[in-house]
DNA sequence: GTCTATATCAAGATAGAC
DNA sequence: GTCTATCTTGATATAGAC
């Protein structure tokens, strides 16, 4: 039989569902415990305070999501479709189970003023991981011009982020920002084979 | 003799300064009101509540935003360093007296879950500011293709906001974005001639 | 319109039993 | 580890005088 989830497990569940649909700060801690189901002093006990909480949901969150990129690299078929492949990555990952309302790291950067150090590193990893993704992925699609399309795919993909604040749904912004790339990608090209 | 700014106008200041830099939820009442030196009391008088006062602040700060972008506009030679205008406008804009975390608007969304009807029309101008003028400014550049470079316009520049919330500076995210428009105009430019 | 003082409320966190 | 009950703080907003 399967269990009922632990209360840890519980707990990070009603974070990311809240806190990185509805805000960190608009969230209060009554209400996640309320949806887990879960007394004050047990998250207390796991997770030292609410940011604690936060930023082991937060770690959690970008596990999966690299999780799921790497799902979506493996399945392309070629050098610029793995590129790319960030894109379709996003608008699967988020039709799955826990939708936040635009990027949650980007989220929790916007309305914290200067993060703990369990956050601050976090959110940092976030940007690392993608730089140092997208620039292995464009050395086979653009050679020497590898750091400088990261720094563009970064840029594009960061702004597709954006738009959900703006209020455009996930396969419009993705759709938008993959066509952006792929306009870098072949003039990228162009001046790498022209020069 | 120049006298001293309006209570009203000392309390806008403080919030602009305040809230978004250190963010609204983040910011009480208290400190705007310490800064500004005015009562408590005052505040409620003339904005109602706190949301009353973001929500001129906001409007205030789109107001400067959209003049300091059209002064570029008219000061750029040709239709495509009109177009491309939002961009040295970005970075002279936060060069001048409030500098912001990022984008003010999107930083109230973003920590904004449901915002009330001010707040609410304040943030769509924005972006629809930003749509309209785009589009305007494509025509002469791209003619039928305005539609979309205004939509892969609108995404490259909230992307170069975003970066700001990843510790880039204003002036390296603002020339990443205007090289990506850059690729984007070319591509399209081809794509109209070569039709 | 503006001030001083304060009411009211909700939040994060803890005490102590089991 | 988990619960019930509560402490403490800091926030928004208002009352009433000038």
């Amino acid at each position: 039989m399967v269990g009922q989830p632990s209360a840890r497990n519980r707990l990070l569940d009603a974070a990311e569902e809240l806190a990185f649909t509805q805000g960190v700060a608009a969230t209060p801690v009554d209400r996640i415990l309320q949806r887990a189901n879960v007394a004050p002093a047990t998250l207390y006990a796991h997770f030292g305070n609410k940011e604690g909480l936060i930023a082991e949901a937060l770690r959690r969150r970008l596990e999966n999501w690299d999780a799921a990129w790497q799902r979506e690299i493996a399945a392309a078929a070629t050098d610029r479709d793995r590129l790319l492949a960030v894109f379709p990555a996003l608008t699967s990952y988020r039709s799955g189970a826990s939708a936040a309302r635009w990027c949650a790291a980007l989220g929790v950067a916007a309305e914290t003023v200067d993060p703990g150090q369990q956050l601050a590193e976090t959110l940092s990893q976030d940007t690392q991981l993608l730089t140092d993704r997208f620039r292995e992925l464009s050395v086979p699609v653009v050679g020497d011009e590898a750091e400088a399309l990261a720094a563009h795919l970064l840029l594009i993909f960061t702004g597709v982020l954006g738009m959900l604040l703006r209020g455009e749904s996930p396969e419009a912004a993705a759709a938008t920002g993959r066509a952006t790339a792929g306009f870098v990608i072949d003039g990228l090209q162009a001046s790498v084979s022209g020069g």
